[in-house]
RNA sequence: GGAGGGGUGCCGGAGUGGUUAAUCGGAGCAGACUGUAAAUCUGUCGCCCUAAGGGCUACGCAGGUUCGAAUCCUGCCCCCUCCA
């Protein structure tokens, strides 16, 4: 139970006791417990917030339990109730589809690929008639719904409650039921979905589930959840310079966060982090230079994060033009030369060729170190144009190379 | 079926005939400050043009009235709440 998170000490007693009896029997059974941890897939990226359910997947794949990584691509098309068109909904399951595809091969930076199964819940949840759903839906009054808060808010304010959201804890339960979980893990916002689970496995006369829920990971805002639409996460499957940069940037408020959610780091060490922290004896930075090495590790490896935290040094810090850039090649026959927003929109570094504009004349744009602010081309064949802080690129002249 | 409310830029949300590319807030981007922190301050924030200027496209959709519409009229589509 470590590291998990209830927001009620009750449950957390009766979850850990029934744990501790379910390995009992388990084990007499000579069986693994079955574990598994579900996840929509409304981006095709799994980034850190995912990752603390799947780690300890990961632990209990290491005590030997049995461990599936579970993909609602059934659950995620009803997750969404403003999504409703049908178009959409067709466009929306391929997505899904493509989506689940990349979201398993990225669990497999965690999880240990021969152990782990992977399991799609369309495959039973599309399968269920109406009449399963009815009675389904038999086990549970509307006033179990209306006490989670944020329902309930909803519901006083007189804002939309789509009666398919109802249904969707029903969903998600059916698939403990059909999975015949032993553990199901989740974020602790999902409690009461994980506990629907646990009654629906008992009509169906199974032994109810224990449910393990875990702190919802902050993102890089450091104010909202981490999710992809919010642009405030941390892909695992980005480049490592990404991972180390970004992780650079958080608030220093979740540095303990982070290493407590995301990380190997035993508690010895944290609790001595926690203590420097608190006395001002250690830059904030230095620790976070910690966290981005044991991240950038963690998804890639030592070497990778060394290197990262090299190039961080060099270029954010010493503020130095990385060793890899990108080019921009252009002709310099012509006569007139392409301005140099035309040059930073082909880069790609600016949505059109308006913001181009505007970063230049903001001087967010440097030219072999200087500054410039009007856009008349300031440039020569290999000059290296920085736009903002950190992104460079070099400009080739297309008519030397054949 | 009845009554009422509503569809505005990435999001929230003003605006009810010109001075509105559209108040304001948030997000984003850039600058200053830094530890690429955070907070703060400043600027910017539809698209195109070598731009203190010019052009184009925009306020659910289609028409109409008007010198002029996001704002008025007509039709259509969609959404929400309450009652039944």
């Amino acid at each position: 139970m470590n590291g998990s998170e209830f927001g009620d000490p009750q449950i957390k007693e009766m979850m850990t006791q029934e744990l501790r009896q379910r390995l009992i029997e388990a084990e007499a059974e000579g069986r693994p417990l079955r574990v598994y941890c579900g996840y929509d897939v409304t981006a095709p990226d799994i980034h850190l917030g995912h990752t603390i359910t799947m780690r300890k997947l990961r632990q209990f794949q290491e005590f030997g339990h049995e461990v599936t990584f579970l993909i609602g691509t059934f659950t995620t098309l009803i997750g969404d109730p403003s999504d409703r068109d049908e178009a959409r909904a067709e466009a929306l399951k391929e997505d899904i589809e493509r989506n689940a595809q990349t979201y398993a091969e990225q669990a497999f930076k965690i999880l240990d690929r021969e152990k782990t199964k992977v399991r799609y819940n369309y495959e039973w949840l599309s399968k269920l008639s109406f009449a399963d759903v009815i009675n389904m839906a038999s086990y549970f009054t509307v006033q179990q719904f209306l006490i989670r808060d944020r329902l309930r808010n909803r519901y006083e304010k007189n804002d939309p409650i789509w009666l398919r959201e109802l249904l969707y804890p029903l969903a998600q339960g059916y698939d403990a039921v059909s999975l015949q979980a032993d553990v199901q893990l989740g974020a602790t916002e999902q409690l009461f979905n994980l506990m629907a689970a646990r009654r629906l496995q008992e009509v169906f006369g199974q032994k109810p589930q224990i449910c393990i829920t875990f702190p919802v990971l902050v993102g890089t805002d450091g104010v909202h959840r981490m999710s992809k639409s919010r642009g405030n996460y941390i892909g695992i499957a980005e480049p490592p310079d990404e991972i180390y940069g970004k992780t650079m940037s958080i608030n220093d408020d979740l540095i303990m966060p982070y290493f407590e959610l995301v990380t190997d780091v035993q508690e010895e060490e944290l609790a001595e982090f926690r203590r420097q922290l608190e006395n001002d004896t250690v830059n904030p930075m230095v620790l976070k230079k910690r966290l981005a090495r044991e991240l950038v590790t963690q998804f890639y490896d030592e070497k990778a994060a060394t290197e990262a935290e090299e190039n961080f040094a060099r270029v954010v810090q010493k503020r130095e033009v990385p060793d890899e850039i990108p080019e921009v090649r252009t002709s310099f026959k012509a006569q007139q030369l392409p301005t140099n927003s035309a040059l930073i929109y082909q880069a790609g570094f600016a949505s059109s060729s308006s913001a181009a504009f505007r970063l230049v004349m903001q001087g967010g744009v440097t030219i072999d170190g200087k500054k410039i602010n009007d856009n008349s081309p300031a440039y020569t064949d290999g000059s290296i144009i920085k736009v903002g802080k950190r992104r460079y690129f070099r400009v080739v002249d297309a008519d030397k190379t054949s």
